[in-house]
DNA sequence: TTGACAAGTGAACAAGTGTTCACTATACTT
DNA sequence: AAGTATAGTGAACACTTGTTCACTTGTCAA
């Protein structure tokens, strides 16, 4: 089966982070020459998995795809691979400004009413400008802490939704880092 | 500067997801000898950040550490310098196992006191084997809900965090899609 | 039974691979 | 001022790389 090749290819780089060499790929596939293995990426490559940059081959957006199960209603999820609309990139998906995003670790628990807990992971979007009641990540006394962003008659604040901390109204300059899009949070 | 060249390395495995060769990083680091290299590359395997499998260099786990804006606590957040190094695949970080990895829209409420709500995206993976106490995607009444994993004296059964909904019992077969790993919330 | 076709074999090729060696230039310590 | 690390050069090495070519299977329809 090449979905059976296919899934080793993708365990290949999972583990070692990169493509595996032809001959590296002829026990990884059980071929005895490397011209079958040729012949494998080669389709591979006409199928829009794989590309060749200058003269070697590296992984496209569509080799990270993961299938998307949401619409799926019935039968068990059998994990055979078809490359439809059904399978997203979290990369792609994530990240809409590449270059403007960024990463920041909760550390505070002044976001735990909007179910961010300290450790999750916040995507900070750059280029989205606050708007009224979005979480902002703010750079306050020496930290980055995230806040409402609260705009009423032009004055700018900052509310916690944690209600034991008070809102924080800005003496002369105020660091915005970002507006939060998405959260994630680890369960491992 | 080092650091320089560690960009530059990491930038190019973000762009072609792999390591360069030599002859490649002669330009990159603007070496004129392939021995430049050699020296650079095995001071970064000294300190951790690559290593040699078989006889091949592999970046380790800290090669792929999150540059976090938490991070710089001192100083002032100059901005350039902190995302600059934002070179992280949110594919390879959040999927351990590609290919027995997928993505599930939360429909219902029954993990609502966990924090995670209808409409939020949950990872979830294959391969892992179920604990008490996880989170697991279990196939009940023709849906995908999501449910804690019980074993008591060797029986399975499920919870919901939400206390309105009763323990289910399964009375013949069982179908789990996988454990829980990450949520995704969605905030735009 | 024949013919076509997809799939794999095995040998050969030039070019590129990581590594080693001996050597040079520069900066820094004492 | 002399000595010593540190960083880079450049040529050579054995081996591996992706690719090409001609050839051999097994499968299945007509």
């Amino acid at each position: 089966m090449t979905n059976d090749k296919l899934l080793k290819l993708k365990q290949f780089y999972a583990k070692f982070k990169r493509l595996p060499t032809y001959t590296e790929m002829l026990d990884l596939f059980g071929f005895a020459s490397r011209n079958a293995v040729y012949k494998v990426i080669h389709k591979w490559m006409e199928e829009g998995l794989l590309e060749k940059i200058g003269n070697r081959i590296a992984p496209t957006a569509s080799f990270f795809v993961i299938p998307f199960l949401g619409a799926i209603q019935a039968g068990s999820p059998t994990m055979h691979e078809s490359y439809s609309d059904d399978f997203v990139s979290l990369d792609q998906y994530l990240v809409p400004h590449p270059g403007h995003t960024y990463l920041l670790r909760v550390s505070g628990d002044s976001m735990i009413e909007e179910g961010i807990r300290p450790g999750d992971l916040v995507i900070v979007d750059r280029l989205r400008q606050p708007k009224q009641g979005d979480i902002v990540a703010a750079f306050i006394d020496n930290e980055w802490t995230l806040k409402y962003f609260n705009q009423t008659n032009g004055t700018v604040f900052l509310t916690a939704a944690n209600p034991h901390y008070s809102p924080i109204h800005p003496q002369q300059s105020l660091t915005i880092g970002g507006v939060v899009i998405k959260v994630i949070k680890e369960y491992y």
